[in-house]
DNA sequence: GTAGGGTTACTC
DNA sequence: GAGTAACCCTAC
């Protein structure tokens, strides 16, 4: 790129967060043009705006700031029923940290630590095992189904994507990657001696010979074996899913009741401040 | 005008 | 090398 990057000074994201306070997420032009903000926010575009908002966002889900790199892998601890304080506050960042972990919620499948991004992307390109390669949806759907990943990641895969590339460790087809032909000797398509077993299992040792007895009791272990990891994946995924949605509901009888106190004190004449949390 | 994918520069 | 922030491009 041409121009250096301008960094977003700390009075240009809180004007940032101001105006979306005021007209709501969406109305960059609005927010920019704000004589409130217009000042602060005078060399920042709409789309400035709208990309600074995505980053922040981003960050709310916990890999927002570059000292921190740590994912945010583990459980949560926030309580269920969260401050009136953080709870009014729209901005992003402060919003989701103390209210809705929905997705830093999810844990690792199994409690240890989760395969790196390129070890998904590379088993993804694997298991998809596409001829013309596999497009960058098909890819986060296949990695969303089997692990948890941060909210940034779609994001992050495109770079990944590019670099793994870059480096020969994937092919990239137009605008879908597929592994190399060193990786794909793995799936030759050699006649198999049981068609019947259209696994991707079978597929993923087709490299051996299915003559002996031992190697088609193998296989067929291998098979019932992925087939069985499959389904434990898809109750996993349930289940997250099913957890996820319990905790929405809590929250938002947690905002309901603190939103019915205001309105209680409102009707009181009781002057109500709604002091925005600063912390992390 | 906005959303979202893509690219590049930067930090660690 | 991995990951993030800022910027660019394009479709709607």
């Amino acid at each position: 790129m041409g121009a250096p990057k301008q960094k977003w000074t700390s009075e240009e994201e809180d004007a940032l967060r101001a105006g979306v306070r005021k007209h709501g997420a969406g109305k960059w032009r609005t927010i920019q043009k704000d004589p409130e903000f217009s000042p602060v926010l005078s060399s920042r575009s709409n789309i400035d705006l709208k990309d600074k908002w995505r980053n922040l966002s981003f960050s709310a889900s916990g890999l927002g700031s570059s000292k921190v790199r740590v994912p945010r892998i583990t459980g949560p601890t926030s309580s269920p029923s969260p401050s009136a304080q953080a709870l009014l506050l729209p901005a992003p960042n402060k919003v989701t940290e103390a209210t809705l972990p929905a997705d830093a919620e999810k844990k690792p499948q199994d409690g240890k630590t989760p395969p790196k991004y390129g070890v998904m992307i590379m088993e993804a390109l694997s298991e998809l095992n596409e001829p013309n390669g596999s497009d960058m949806a098909a890819i986060l759907r296949f990695i969303e189904e089997r692990h948890v990943v941060q909210p940034t990641f779609r994001r992050f895969l495109t770079s990944k994507l590019r670099r793994l590339a870059d480096s020969n460790k994937i092919v990239k087809i137009d605008k879908s990657y597929r592994l190399p032909d060193s990786f794909a000797t793995r799936t030759p398509a050699p006649k198999q001696k049981d068609p019947s077993k259209p696994s991707k299992v079978s597929k993923t040792i087709g490299l051996f010979t299915a003559s002996s007895p031992a190697l088609e009791a193998a296989m067929a272990a291998a098979v019932k074996v992925a087939d069985a990891e499959a389904k434990a994946h898809d109750a996993h995924d349930q289940m997250m899913e099913a957890e996820r949605i319990l905790k929405m509901a809590e929250d938002t009888e947690s905002l309901l009741t603190i939103a019915v106190e205001i309105y209680d004190r409102c009707l009181r004449g009781e002057i109500t401040t709604i002091v925005a949390q600063r912390d992390v």
